[in-house]
DNA sequence: AAATTCAGCGAACAGATGTTTACTGAATGA
DNA sequence: TCATTCAGTAAACATCTGTTCGCTGAATTT
């Protein structure tokens, strides 16, 4: 039996993070199919055989960004389901949360976006069984209100499924227009390739898991001078959109 | 000035749609981003610099497919908006038609899906100006219905923004079942690339801007054989997400 | 009939790619 | 203490990439 922490799997860990953080900072301008493995290992300062030790190859990777990616949503959906307000309140929170989170974790949620649908199967097929689970989740959630009141178990799914397609739906257009309000168009400060001799410097590991500028982390109720027009924007729509939805669904089972 | 047509620019264009075919054929596979400029010419059988006779790059090949891909939705859209039936009537007129079209051009729609966030930003933006487009004609078309009844601009525009994007949702739903129907996960039959000597053969241009496997093209009022179980899962959902959606939009004005 | 245009060709280019190989040397475990 | 493990290395590989160049020959214009 090995220990499950020593010196050696501690680096090998770090090493492994530095590929995955590396992979989706250089995601945010790319898709996963164009991604080359020489680039990730050169901007973690690795040779290229040392992917190898890690990642079968580069869907491998994107397989496990899928897992990281959306374990970091699931924690926020769960937030959201656990709160027993009434309507309004929710979906206030709800799209609050989900702003908040696409400003901490913008690589995250491009990255999603643009696999959800991307040239590798792997991973389009990873983001769709866990963002099926979403659904399950959501549907489990909302079951015990809806079902009393005569809704068939399938009708709760494709509201959950609404719901979910929604949610991914509002987080992209939070970041195309947090993008926006900084300048994107031209290209943000270059990344020097890391120094050769692998990833053995830098104490205290603190929030590695943003990796691509984890913003301002204001606290989200003060005043918030960064947040741009077309973040209220979108916020104001995804929240009547959800109103919408909402209303919809209490007039459900009455024509 | 030259002629709009002469056999120089009749072969030039043929050339031209074949390099557009083979591209939409090849991203059924693979994003824009990792797709090769040799690899659309070999497919066609043509030298690499035959290319810059036609598009300055990738990204401007694929600018030109969204025009292509968007107008085709364009039009159903157009035929959608004109119908003046009833709610229920739309809505299953809506699904068919999207069903229909996803038959149709599978292609256009993967290739939209996939390069909606992709890792092109010329493509991305071209893709979001013709999407907002198509709102803007939504909005248009339900605002003589909605204005009326005390709907402020904003909130046709939400409902709009709504409509097309869980069209664009279930289009891709559509595609990812109708390709579940057919063996997807084994690759499908490999195309032999074109026997070199350009694209001089071939008569009759019919129906060439389907790049992607036509489709029985049966009826939609027919009995359907080739129709899958999850095709028809997704058609329910969607229609009964498009009622949830009209049910909230009737109600939206009295709380 | 002669001059011009220009779509496509073939070759060459510098550089990048993924993957394999035998190796080193520090952490590990007996 | 000594043998073993194994994360990371450096080099070499065959192959592929985008782009430029001058050239050809048929379609076009004069």
């Amino acid at each position: 039996m090995s220990h499950t922490s020593g010196v050696r799997q501690a680096q090998k860990a770090k090493t492994r993070r530095a590929l995955m953080d590396a992979a989706l900072r250089l995601l945010e301008d790319q898709s996963l199919s164009s991604l080359g493995l020489r680039e990730v290992t050169r901007a973690v300062g690795v040779a290229p055989a040392a992917f190898y030790r890690h990642f079968r190859d580069l869907s491998d990777l994107g397989v496990t960004l899928v897992e990281e990616c959306l374990g970091s949503l699931h924690h926020m959906i769960r937030a959201i389901l656990a709160d027993q307000d009434g309507d309004e309140e929710r979906i206030d929170a709800t799209v609050e949360a989900v702003a908040e989170h696409v400003r901490r974790y913008p690589a995250h949620i491009r990255f999603i976006a643009r696999e959800r649908h991307g040239g590798v199967r792997a991973v389009r097929e990873a983001i769709a069984a866990e963002l099926g689970g979403f659904a399950d989740e959501v549907a489990a959630a909302f079951a015990p209100s809806l079902s009393p009141e005569g809704w068939p178990p399938e009708d709760v799914r494709m509201l959950a499924e609404l719901y979910v397609d929604h949610m991914v739906m509002t987080a992209t257009a939070f970041l195309e227009a947090q993008a926006a309000g900084r300048g994107v168009p031209g290209a943000g400060p270059r990344v020097g390739q890391g120094e050769p001799g692998a990833v053995q410097e830098e104490a205290g590991g603190q929030e590695v898991i943003g990796a691509g500028r984890p913003g301002p982390l204001a606290d989200p109720r003060e005043a918030r001078p960064g947040r741009s027009e077309d973040e209220r924007r979108v916020a104001a729509t995804a929240r009547k959109q959800l109103l919408l939805i909402s209303l919809g669904r209490r007039h459900w089972r009455d024509g």
